[in-house]
DNA sequence: AAAAGCATTGAGTGATCGCTCAAAAACACC
DNA sequence: GGTGTTTTTGAGCGATCACTCAATGCTTTT
């Protein structure tokens, strides 16, 4: 093909997203990506540079596609309180197959690359500022629907928020039975919806 | 020597324990424990082994550390519950130096390993589960003292206190800013503090 | 069908990985 | 000081790391 079709860029991204946060950035071989894209060393080397700037691409990626994915259940829900609930307990909901995945690829990333790639650490640290930043838009909009009191403070909120979600996908990496999870984001949302004016 | 002191393996051993903590188990090179340890790669071999058995003594180090850090902290304190919300208030006060190693090892340990080294996956979510209980038993220390109600769900508590803990610290490991900090330790201490009869 | 223009290939690069072992050094006992 | 035992040493092992590039397709244009 004379211009590589955009599709087959997606579906090598989508695949190495895949590996990498199953596997993390400094477990995951050249000879690991290969495989799973079913790419020579060459090819990948002409469409994304270095082992480093697909793993920034996937990470993108992954948090374009979660971004896009929490936007649409907070606008589907009956009200911003209610679609918090609700992205508490869908995390809840998820079969428990592929553990390792389960954990926010975000917080899997900074763990693993704090101290030895500043680059990757600084640019999932921006994505999770910007996913804290919707969480707080959010509380935002419920103060301004009456939902919440005028006076509570977002973005403490958001924080405390993002804390619960971290945690709570965190216990499904770890494999924590899922009862015991349906349990923990109950007392998740609970704590949430006691907030209601 | 005729034999090691077991003074400077210990000391070794905590040094390996924090570079390792620092950097994860697959970022951390022979070179960087030989020169953290100050030891040629034929002495660590001796000593420990192989890496991943030098990794799990030092994981087994630092939960040490840990567990007698929490009892000792429990033991102090006035009351089952104040024990425990000191020990969330006790991480908000941390100075916000080494930040890498401000997140729990045990949560770093399973993040990095849970996909490429099962050992080590297995025995960081038996550690975890050790501290798990201690907590657990705490809430039942709360109960037997009428701190709590007699039909509190003690694994349940412990479960979301888990989860609340390594929150906080995952937010130290990020670097968010010391106000924020107390604030949500702040938010999680009074959640707990409001299941006092 | 020939030529030109790209994308793909995979053997091979030097560097570094975890790890070994024969030799040297440091000790204890006499 | 000599002898035997134990520990330390560090050059170097094969394997693998991230990565390169001359050669080879394949497609389009002429």
């Amino acid at each position: 093909m004379v211009r590589a079709a955009p599709y087959d860029r997606e579906i090598a991204l989508d695949a190495a997203m895949s590996l990498f946060w199953d596997k993390g950035y400094h477990a995951t071989s050249l000879k690991d990506l290969e495989a799973t894209l079913h790419m020579k060393p060459g090819s990948i080397y002409a469409a994304f540079c270095s082992k480093e700037n697909l793993y920034l691409l996937s990470l993108e990626h992954y948090f374009e596609t979660a971004r896009a994915r929490l936007r649409t259940q907070l606008q589907q829900a009956s009200s911003p309180l209610a679609g918090l609930g609700e992205h508490l307990r869908s995390y809840a909901r998820l079969s428990q197959g592929d553990t390792a995945r389960q954990a926010c690829m975000l917080t899997k990333s900074l763990v693993d690359t704090r101290s030895t790639d500043p680059v990757i650490a600084q640019k999932t640290q921006e994505y999770l500022g910007q996913i804290r930043s919707d969480f707080a838009a959010t509380f935002d909009r419920a103060k301004s629907l009456g939902e919440l009191p005028a006076d509570a403070d977002s973005n403490r909120l958001a924080r405390r928020f993002q804390a619960n979600v971290t945690a709570l996908r965190f216990e499904l990496h770890q494999g924590t039975p899922q009862d015991e999870i349906l349990n923990l984001a109950e007392d998740m949302a609970r704590e949430l919806e006691q907030l209601r004016i």
